[in-house]
DNA sequence: GGGGGGGCTGTAACAGCGTTATATTTTCCA
DNA sequence: TGGAAAATATAACGCTGTTACAGCCCCCCC
């Protein structure tokens, strides 16, 4: 199996790129692989050669969209406190959908873990980890697992309506839901102060 | 313009649960007209006649899909407590989630608000009036709107990671998240204790 | 240097899809 | 009973994903 040539390097790539950029415009059930081949400037059965099929191409468009999902939250600074670095990531992953949302929502929606991806799996590493610091300190309320689903899964719907316009990028609501996930998740550092409730002064 | 005949809507009926059917089996994408047909024997042209097109059907499925949400939310018992009234809309959400993951997943990711559904405006109504309830008593503490939606958005959250598989339907988070939320929207009543928190004893 | 083999790409076709123009049947009312 | 309108069927169009086949071209080895 000889090293592949520039040549085919750059045609795969052309490939991933048009299909990506088309699936970022149309979903991925809109995705053609005729358009693509138009854009890409190369014809099917090449696509069929480098991919296997569609759900091949969508997948390893996935593939990156997860690996540039993973460099975006390892781009972030990560605060000394965990509690923070909590809220941090929390932003950073919520950027990401407002950035991406159709990607985001083929990578988390549709998708559907059907097959694995190591690139998703080490996206979700990264939640582990954040929120093992903060056990690490002592400052966990549940066990870790139930903690980082209940983030994940607060973040996920903050992250998912934004993602389909039900919700516009800078809702309240996600600072809100935040909020109330890392109280609920942690308990106050000893002689710190919790950061206080985000309240309206009523009249 | 004559009422339909009873046969006419039956063939109306039969089309229609087949297509919902089909799409609770296989999604939207995957939901062919052909096979519509096949199962509720009759021919392409007459599923145009009645709905259109394919978005057409579907659209109609997902309005029943909405009106039987609205009945199952509207069969719950209403707490006298309002914020007990929001735990129990909280898992009456979820239930329906765990029960019609496909449909869930499309009634409120797929279709993405493109057209305007009555039945689905009503679906929010009923969220905005369980947390009204708790705001006429005066235990509200963000301002109603962005109240209404974090406590969606977090209640979509769990409810899509379950409804795509990510989630088990009995997942401790579902009531970590909900406890979290409810605690951080609402202030405790005058004299009442706030349930605790689910802690783990640590030896 | 010249075969030759194998990865790479194009041609042309198939089955299935959503959709529709047209024709035919059925139904219901005057 | 006649006739108009609604309801259904036939057959076809253009599009899709997919693939058998053939040719190209690059790289390795003699």
């Amino acid at each position: 199996m000889p090293a592949p040539s520039h040549a085919t390097e750059a045609t795969r790539r052309a490939i991933l790129d048009a299909a990506a950029e088309l699936l970022a415009e149309a979903g991925a059930e809109r995705l053609s692989i005729r358009e693509v081949c138009a854009r890409a400037g190369v014809t099917a059965p090449t696509v069929y050669h480098h991919f296997g099929d569609k759900d091949g191409l969508v997948l390893k468009v996935l593939e990156d969209s997860f690996t540039a999902f993973v460099q975006t939250v390892d781009a972030l600074d990560k605060p000394q406190d965990p509690i923070e670095a909590l809220a941090r990531a929390w932003d950073g992953y919520v950027a990401y959908g407002v950035a991406h949302p159709m990607h985001y929502r083929i990578m988390f929606v549709r998708l559907a873990h059907t097959t694995p991806i190591p690139a998703a799996t080490a996206a979700f590493q990264r939640l582990v980890d954040v929120v093992s610091a903060a056990e690490a300190e002592g400052l966990l309320v549940p066990p870790l697992e139930d903690a980082c689903k209940a983030f994940w899964s607060a973040m996920h719907g903050v992250t998912s309506l934004i993602a389909t316009g039900y919700l516009p990028p800078d809702a309240p609501a996600s600072a809100l839901v935040r909020d109330a996930v890392i109280a609920h998740i942690t308990r106050p550092r000893d002689g710190a102060r919790r950061p206080a409730k985000t309240k309206r002064s009523k009249p």
